[in-house]
DNA sequence: AAATGGCGCAACCGCCCAACT
DNA sequence: CAGTTGGGCGGTTGCGCCATT
């Protein structure tokens, strides 16, 4: 059985985005929703897939997403997740608020994994200051940091509408597809309907549930003992590079 | 100042799985 | 129950920016 490709590929655009296009689906999904990605492009009138649509509307364009730099928390958050669940970011990204698992598929394979393999870098900011990128092809910046402000497009006012219940689906899509696999994990729980409360719950108390889930990384020192263990665990020990 | 190589990031691809028919 | 569809996820790629030579 041969499974037909996502949607219609002849004709349809790809590549960056623009700051129309955003403004299309953005302007769609806070009248419609999102229930059907595969046929939204074609109701909002966008030349694109309707995964591509998805991905840009999850990683950019949703409301509560944080752009910039990671915090050395959240870097250490992903390393200590990492450990745990492995490669399965959108798992890892539930519990970084804000945070896509893309965003930190990046930052793992970029930033961490360098650092990984040279424990005795300093911890801290390694990587240069990313400034906001001025998009490639065209003027209009597709990416939300900037097109955002730009446009004076305001999140709290898409917040509340009926359209916008992303955040939970999203979120407790994966958790609850990991709950079982990782019976050890416990604050990964099916969640509730999220609102923007939730952010603020979540951090602390992804907080406290991860030091406790955690603690033993507090043992380890800054040093070199520490970035050796992690690499070990994350490696499951089986490689092991040069030091 | 120009060339170029590396880096970072946005986006695409393909597979898997759950829901639906 | 089997086939189909759509959403979600992880891996990978392509391209522009930037630092270095």
């Amino acid at each position: 059985m041969v499974r037909a490709p996502c949607c219609e590929k002849i004709g349809l655009k790809k590549g960056l985005w623009t700051h129309e296009e955003d403004q299309i689906l953005i302007s769609y999904i806070q009248k419609h929703g999102h229930s059907n990605w595969r046929s939204l492009p074609k109701q909002a009138g966008l030349l694109r897939c309707g995964k591509s649509c998805r991905l840009r509307w999850i990683n950019y364009l949703r409301p509560g997403i944080k752009r910039g730099n990671f915090t050395n928390e959240e870097e250490e958050t992903i390393i200590k997740l990492h450990e745990k669940l492995g490669n399965r970011w959108s798992a890892i990204a539930a519990n970084l608020p804000g945070r896509t698992d893309n965003e930190i598929k990046n930052v793992w394979y970029t930033i961490l994994k360098k650092r990984l393999l040279k424990p005795n870098q300093p911890n801290s900011n390694t990587r240069k200051v990313s400034k906001p990128k001025i998009k490639r092809s065209d003027s209009n910046s597709s990416t939300p940091t900037q097109s955002e402000q730009d446009t004076g497009l305001n999140y709290h006012e898409m917040k509340g509408t009926t359209t916008l219940c992303t955040y939970s689906s999203d979120f407790s899509s994966v958790t609850a597809s990991d709950e079982g696999k990782n019976m050890d994990i416990e604050s990964f729980e099916i969640m509730p309907e999220i609102d923007e409360s939730f952010w603020s719950e979540d951090v602390i108390n992804s907080e406290e549930t991860f030091q406790e889930k955690c603690d033993y990384a507090s043992n380890f020192d800054d040093g070199m003992d520490f970035w050796y263990d992690v690499f070990i665990r994350a490696g499951e020990s089986n490689e092991l590079p040069e030091f």
